[in-house]
DNA sequence: GTCTATATAATGATAGAC
DNA sequence: GTCTATCATTATATAGAC
């Protein structure tokens, strides 16, 4: 038997890219057989549940990249602030300033399919809970640091939105900032 | 001649129901048809250009809703405030609270087609102007104003995409609720 | 302006050789 | 584990009757 011309967890890295490019409906396998590289026939050998196990594939390595990005720092002895700044750098880093779209938002309008809304769901979710529990850690009540979770999510989901309908990076710069500063903070706005 | 079975406009707000909840991609003709209650001919005769054009048309009636949510209160006697709060209540309407996705966000996934793209970035621009002028309007420096709009964009457009993820509304209620507050603010973030 | 019927291409998915 | 060849289905799009 031939050898495996890539290793599998190249094999999921590239079917990442392409989903978040195109989402779930636009990823064809034509596409997704020459990103990787491997005929149809081999990736239905990886994946024998078809497109639709690609993605939840996918949406589990994607799994794993949040938490060595998102848990990881969680586990080390600094500050929270500094945790959460490791963070941010990772993700800055992760769509490339802006540039690159969020696999979870170009997964959504597949949400309906079942197998997609459930792992998506809880991907969601992961993410969340690594920035409440990061809230928690820093003091704030849990119930406090999940809004702050939810909003500093959306913040950035926006972000990579509004960037990628308009081609302006300056967006999700603002917003990485804005939940470096916000998250952990003990602010009130104050007008004046 | 057989008399239209609905005017076109109705015919574009379905159109714009179904892109707006399965993207471009997702929007087959199958289900484009059954949306309109018009066989497939019919589709192409008010829309010769397939369904690109079936696209770009919704984008373009969404422009006309655009204005008429953003750009009719701008043009009231009513303070920049007043105009800020009937403009949300118009978006609160048409997200139905943040449980309907927003057709821009779902066609970015297919901005790399230049009928598409085009036109998506110019309906993301009108929103934006009218948040900036609105910002202007209310003393604001230009610059600082388009960049409250792009966040505040942001903010609706990570809102509704973490609901649609999660399931959870209250992230879109906390979203507009931040817009209202610190779009036109004279604000200032205190660490306490 | 709408329909039925059809053309043509692309899609997701399989079979079987090596 | 990968390939070529092919399947059945669905997709977009057209032709022509009424």
């Amino acid at each position: 038997m031939p050898a495996a011309l890539i290793p599998k967890e190249e094999v999921l890295a590239r079917l990442l890219e392409v989903f978040r490019e195109y989402g779930y409906e636009g990823a064809s396998l034509a596409v997704l057989s020459e990103a990787t590289g491997l005929g149809r026939s081999s990736l239905y050998h990886h994946f024998p549940g078809g497109k639709e196990e690609m993605a939840t594939s996918v949406l589990a390595y994607l799994d794993g990249l949040l938490k060595q990005a998102l848990y990881a720092p969680l586990e080390t002895m600094a500050s929270p602030n500094k945790k959460l700044g490791a963070m941010l750098a990772v993700l800055d880093e992760v769509y490339d300033g802006g540039t690159k779209a969020c696999l979870l938002e170009r997964l959504c309008a597949s949400a309906g399919r079942p197998v997609i809304g459930g792992p998506l769901r809880r991907s969601f979710e992961l993410w969340l809970t690594a920035f409440e529990t990061l809230g928690v850690d820093a003091g704030i009540p849990r119930a406090v640091a999940r809004s702050r979770a939810e909003d500093a999510l959306g913040r950035i989901e926006g972000a990579l939105v509004v960037g990628a309908g308009t081609g302006n990076k300056r967006v999700f710069a603002r917003a990485l900032k804005d939940v470096r500063a916000t998250l952990l903070a003990n602010k009130e706005t104050v007008a004046s």
